[in-house]
DNA sequence: TGACTATATTCCTATATAGTGATGCAGTCA
DNA sequence: TGACTGCATCACTATATAGGAATATAGTCA
């Protein structure tokens, strides 16, 4: 059973297991998507984009970034699959086109929340109140 | 209400809503933790310690990679508060701080997988079987 | 057709970082 | 103490990419 990113329907993908063979593809799949949401502007867009679709040049003024900027973050996001695009005349429509990026992102800002609210409380501590 | 991250705590924290006010720094906050999972390496060595705690040297012969490179990779995800360290003698051994990025390779993973199943099917079909 | 607009792309610079070899350094053991 | 081991760090190269200005392209409308 080469291919191994099918074991994800078994759940505990990353975590070694029993029949866990990662491939070395697998790495680089998984790595890709994190490395397209590893960008802060592009997380704007798609905090934007949550709403509703946007055309880009709704986006540039939501994101207050340059038009060549967001044009090129919206090609990266969509060569990962994360948005998809609708022509209508001038205008080029992007949305969300998967959605489970709000999980994640969800995910990530309880984790990192979580770890904040443990280290000011330390710090607190520490200060003597 | 500043410092939004908390609105972590009621979910759908990237996807615009009502009350979501993402602060610049809470986007900043959340694609560091993504730039952290966006190599492949670094995704191997999560794996490798998924099963159990292991020592820089342990990890070097299970990632097959140069010891200075694993060294870098392990500061990267202390940095980021992935794993942890636990000194012993002349060893030191680094264990998953943060048991959520398994959550979150898991559901890559199967969202990645599914885009594949999808676009594979559509190339056969497209062939004509 | 030509003027105009929205988006994409190209070219550039600056910055970040993965990988490697050499070295530093702390801890161990004779 | 000195030799050795395991890990971290430094110095360096190569590569990737964010951002911006200028330009190209596609679609609209007169």
């Amino acid at each position: 059973m080469k291919k191994s990113i099918r074991t994800a329907s078994g759940a505990r993908a990353l975590r070694a297991g029993a029949n866990s063979e990662m491939t070395e593809e697998a790495f680089g799949l998984i790595a890709a998507r994190f490395r397209a949401l590893a960008e802060p502007m592009r997380l704007r867009i798609l905090h934007s984009l949550g709403e509703d679709e946007m055309s880009v040049g709704e986006l540039v003024e939501a994101t207050q970034a340059g038009q060549a900027n967001v044009s090129k973050h919206l090609t990266v996001l969509l060569d990962a699959h994360l948005v998809a695009r609708r022509k209508e005349g001038l205008n080029v429509f992007y949305r969300v086109a998967d959605e489970t990026v709000f999980d994640l992102c969800d995910a990530v800002c309880r984790s990192v929340g979580e770890r904040l609210a443990v280290q000011h409380t330390a710090v607190k501590r520490f200060a003597g109140r």
